[in-house]
Formats: structure tokens, sequence, C-alpha cells
DNA sequence: CTGAAAGCGCTTACAG
DNA sequence: CTGAAAGCGCTTACAG
């Protein structure tokens, strides 16, 4: 169509298109100005086939994140279909199952090689994570780790927020923190616990030097009514307890629900600092303070990260860390 | 390749591949069987380019939309999803600003034709449904309709949905039902106002003869805070009250804030039923009376709609209509 | 720097 | 019922 028009052949079309050298400045130009001319664009189903690509990348996500209230991993997705607005990629989002059989539940862009590369979003299958592997299909792992595997992955700095989290408490004189956790089996769970316990230590916040008085880790999944119960417990013990570190939003909702039941003031008596920042602490009223995680930012990386590995498929495991950092509200 | 394993012409193996007539039964059960032998999967882009089409479908929505707390789109998108993996499409899912400028911000799907068709879900920008009719690119509205245009669209039925509610409060005998509502310009919303307004006259519900007494209908876009100032205008006219239908979740979410605060027994006092029956609605404490609103079914029909036009492009617009109904919880 | 040619892997008339 | 052939619209060596 092009060619027709400029009567240059369609090869040469094809370079200008795809901005690559060996093509005379004069043609270039005129080929460039009949495509605006003509808005022109190359069919895409032509251009895969031709280089044995599909243009497409995978979101793949627990079907539960993708429905939860949170919003964290839909964020996440938003950032990243963002970035790919700069690019020739489209993206197919799926949801999975954590029970997850192959063949039966596998996405259909899997089953029939319709993706160039994957984004695996928040917990996954581990055996989807291996027939990724064994397929040799790229992917990255966005807010997820399978433990003892070298995946490319992109993390939220963890550690480093949970540990700031505590050190703003204790820069505004709380002298015992608590901590209030679920999911303890979850990598990145076990990470901000790691970092309370180091931050205790250094801070020298313990409490009667046994800062496992003021901890309620549980490996239950994460819901308000875990941060219900552990302030509960905590509180039962009747230890001195100022400030309360939840390992993420959902407890602290539940948390700043039951001190105000009981009617203790927030932050007068105890502060409460959460993690994720995630819409329903930013509204809450009083307004949470939070860890803030740039979830955007992490679907954007992800993909970036992908892209280079699509690129260059045999690189060792790359792991991008995004850090973090306390926003102090109302409740600190 | 599976031409060359059984010895038939690629064009057999096509015709078997695509379930159409003219081949025999015993070279259609060879072809068959190789296939699944050999786990062999045609080559989209090359399909897509014989066929001239892109096997792919987009999904537009407001950005403010898509991080909503409510989910409402994106339960639909879920369906939609879901109903899809029965198919060969792909969904494309962008989201778009409502200020929406051609063509920098036409999402590149568009841009490139690179769909077949297109759902639109909630409110869009107009001059993009606009581009969309021009352009003759099949497209269905979701939960959505521009006024005095005749698009294809799936829609709730949201006369029924709040007539109904009103009814079931009337049958627990309240009299004197009342309304919040914001966003009065949306159509959805218009057509709940509308019902109640019926329903009130219907069953004589009338406050003192004048059903606007109890009415509180904005235009502002909807919050809980619209929800909040709602009742509180309408307790603070001192008239007989003891239930308020509310046009959405969220407002209501607002109404029973404000009258826990003020100590108003729920639903003792005054009943409080709200529209979508969104998650949070479902979650709350105590747990709300709202109308049920399918977003999964919507999403899958809205695709189903979509097919059929793309198949048969020229057909007379049409309105599916979903219906909904009133789940009875603990604040009615 | 440029074009002719082959190839990517399907589908669709068209003969036989 | 089946195959040979052309075509879909690009890209990529390969000559010139």
């Amino acid at each position: 169509m092009i060619a027709d028009e400029t009567g240059v052949s369609t090869a040469t079309v094809s370079l200008v298109l795809n901005n690559r050298p060996g093509v005379s400045a004069e043609t270039r130009e005129l080929v460039q100005k009949t495509i605006t001319a003509l808005n022109y664009f190359p069919k895409r189903s032509a251009s895969q086939l031709a280089r044995q690509q599909t243009g497409n990348i995978g979101f793949i996500i627990w079907e539960d994140h993708f429905s939860e209230i949170e919003m964290f991993y839909s964020q996440c997705f938003l950032g990243m279909e963002l970035a790919t607005r700069d690019s020739d990629y489209y993206i197919l989002l799926t949801t999975v199952k954590l029970d997850f059989s192959i063949p039966a539940n596998l996405p259909r862009f899997l089953k029939y090689d319709d993706v160039d590369g994957v984004v695996l979003a928040g917990r996954v299958p581990h055996n989807l994570v291996a027939l990724l592997e064994k397929r040799k299909i790229p992917f990255v792992l966005l807010d997820y780790e399978i433990p003892g595997k070298n995946h490319h992955k992109v993390l939220v700095d963890n550690y480093q927020g949970a540990y700031t989290a505590v050190q703003k408490l204790a820069s505004k004189g709380r002298k015992n923190v608590g901590y209030i956790g679920g999911s303890a089996d979850h990598p990145s769970i076990k990470e901000r616990y790691r970092a309370y316990l180091a931050a205790i230590h250094d801070l020298g916040l313990h409490p009667n030097g046994n800062p496992l008085d003021l901890v309620y880790a549980r490996t239950k999944e994460i819901t308000p009514e875990i941060g219900i119960e552990g302030i509960k417990e905590l509180l039962a013990k009747d230890l001195p307890l100022d400030a309360i570190f939840c390992a993420n939003d959902t407890l602290a909702l539940g948390v700043l629900e039951e001190l105000k039941r009981q009617e203790i003031a927030i932050p007068g008596e105890i502060a409460v600092v959460g993690f994720d920042d995630i819409y329903a602490a930013r509204f809450h009223s009083p307004p949470m303070s939070s860890v803030h995680v740039p979830k955007m930012e992490l679907g954007k990386e992800a993909f970036k990260l992908l892209v280079e590995v699509i690129n260059n498929p045999k690189q060792i495991s790359q792991t991008r860390t995004i850090s973090v950092n306390c926003v102090c509200r109302e409740t600190s």
C-alpha cells in the first residue's frame, strides 16, 4: 500500500517502519510522510507471523487476589498497562485458582503459545511456575518469590519498609511497639516480621527484655478479624504498649476498629501503622499511617524486567527491589 | 506439520481444525488423532492473517471506575474473561480518561485496528463512542447508555431493582421510605430514582402527601459523604422516616455510618437498603441489605452480545436487560 | 542504498 | 472427498 504509493519496495517500507538503517534519508522521509498521510499502520498478524513472535504478554493472578478489596494487584496491572502503552505489547490478563491442575486449568494463552512472556502477580500456583520454567517461557514474579528458587522477580523492600515504620514510631517517642501479623508463611510477611524484630532490638524497644511478649503472629490468612483478635490478645496481657506495627493494612483496619470499640485513644494511647497503603487506609477515618507501596511502579518495573528477559532469555535471574517509605497520617 | 505426519494436505488439516464439512470420517479421525498426539495447535497469527481478523476484543473502562473500591466493573471484566475462555477471543483491557481527545488518547488497539470489537464498561467518553460508530467497529455498552442513541447494550434492570427494594421495605411495614442519591444525571441512577418515585406512589408511601420531602437527590459524584449529608438533611426535617432506599451501596455505607454515629437503631428505627451489592455491603457489619447485581453475568452477557454483533454487524441495536433482586440482610 | 524473492503458517476458492 | 495453488501482509537475507 505504502509501497504502491511511493514506488518503493515493501522491503524498504518495512525498514523505515521498523526504524532500521540501510535507507537513504530521502527515501526514508518520503516513506515516512506518506505513512502518516495515509494513516497507515502495519498489520500485526502479518509481522508477528514473519517475526515469529506474538507481541503479547500474559498477566496471571490468583482470582482471589484480583477480587480482593485491597486492589493491590489491580493497581499493579494498571501500572503495567500504562507502561505497556509505549511498547508494542498487549497484555492478556487471566485469573487462576491456587489449586491448579495441568493442563485443565492452563490459561489459553499458555496452552496455545500465544505470549512472549508472562508476569505472575502475587501468590501463584507453584506448578504453574514450574511449567513455565520447563517450557522456557520468560516470566517474572511480581511481589512474590518461591523460597530456594532463583527467578526473575520484582519485590517490595519489605524489610526496609517495616524497619522504617518501627523507626518512625520510635522517633515519636513510642517505647513499646507491638506486632500483629497473619499469613506468617508468606515471604513478604516474613520479611516484615524479621525487620520488626531487628528494629525492636536495634532501637532498644524491648518491653521487659522479651520482645515476643508484644508479638501476635499467626499463619492464618490475613483478615481484619485476625487484627481484632491480635489486639485483643495483646491488650489482655496488660503490658506497657503504646504502638502497633501491623504486617499489613487489612490487619490494621481490624486493629483500629477494636481500639475504637474499646475507646482507646488513637494515637494518644496507642499508635497504629500498617503496610501497603491501600485505598481503605488512606480513606479511613482517621486516615491511617502506613508504609506506602507504589503499586503502579511495581507493575511498570515488572514489565520492564520482563521485556529485558524476553530479549535476553538466558540472563541470570534478577531481583529488582522497590523501596518504600512510611507515610504518617493520623494514627501515629 | 500435521500434514507431513499424516500425508494429508494442509487444506484438509485446516478443515478438520475448524470443524468444517467436506472431510471423510476416516481422514478426519486420523488428523484429529495426530493433532492431539503431537499436541499441535494452529498458529494464531497465521490464521488471523488469512482470515483477516484479529481475534481480540477490547475492554475499555474509565480509569476511575477501574480503581474504585466497589470493583463493580472489575467483576464484570472477570465474568467476561471467564466467558471468553470457551471462545477464541482474547481480551485487551485498557483504561481511559473521561476527558478524551482523539487521537492522542486513543487506545492502541483502536489506533492500529487490532480488535474485532469492543465492550465499553460503565461511563465512557462520548466522543470515543462516536469514533467507534464512525469507524464501524462493533461495540456494546455495559451498564451505560447514551440518551437518544440506539446502541447495543446490556443493562441492569435498575427500575425493577429499585421498585422491588421499596416494595420489600413496604412489605416489612415501613411507611415512610426516603431516598438518597447522587450522580442524578447518570442514566442508571435516574432509573432507580424513577422507580422509587413510582413505588412510593403505587404503594401509598407518601409521607404527608409529598414524597419529595423524603428525597435527597444530588448531581454530585457519588461518595459515602453524600450519603452522610443526605441522611443528615433528611433527619433534620424531623418528619416520620423509617427507611431509606439509597441509589447505591456507596451512599448507603455513608448513611449507615451516620445513623450509627447518631445512635439510631438499624433497622429498628430506620431500615437501609442499597443497590449493587458490592463486597463492602456484604461484609459490612451489620451486613447490608442491597439490590444484588450479578456483575459477572453482566460481563458474560456483554461478551455474548458482542460476539453476535461481530458476526452480524448490521443487526439492529439490541438492549439486553439483566434482572436483579433485593437481598435482605441485617439492615432492613 | 534498493528491490526481487522466499518464507512465516494458515485459509479459501477451485479443480479434479 | 482431497490436493494444488494463490493469497493474507509482513520480514529477512541476498543480490546488485
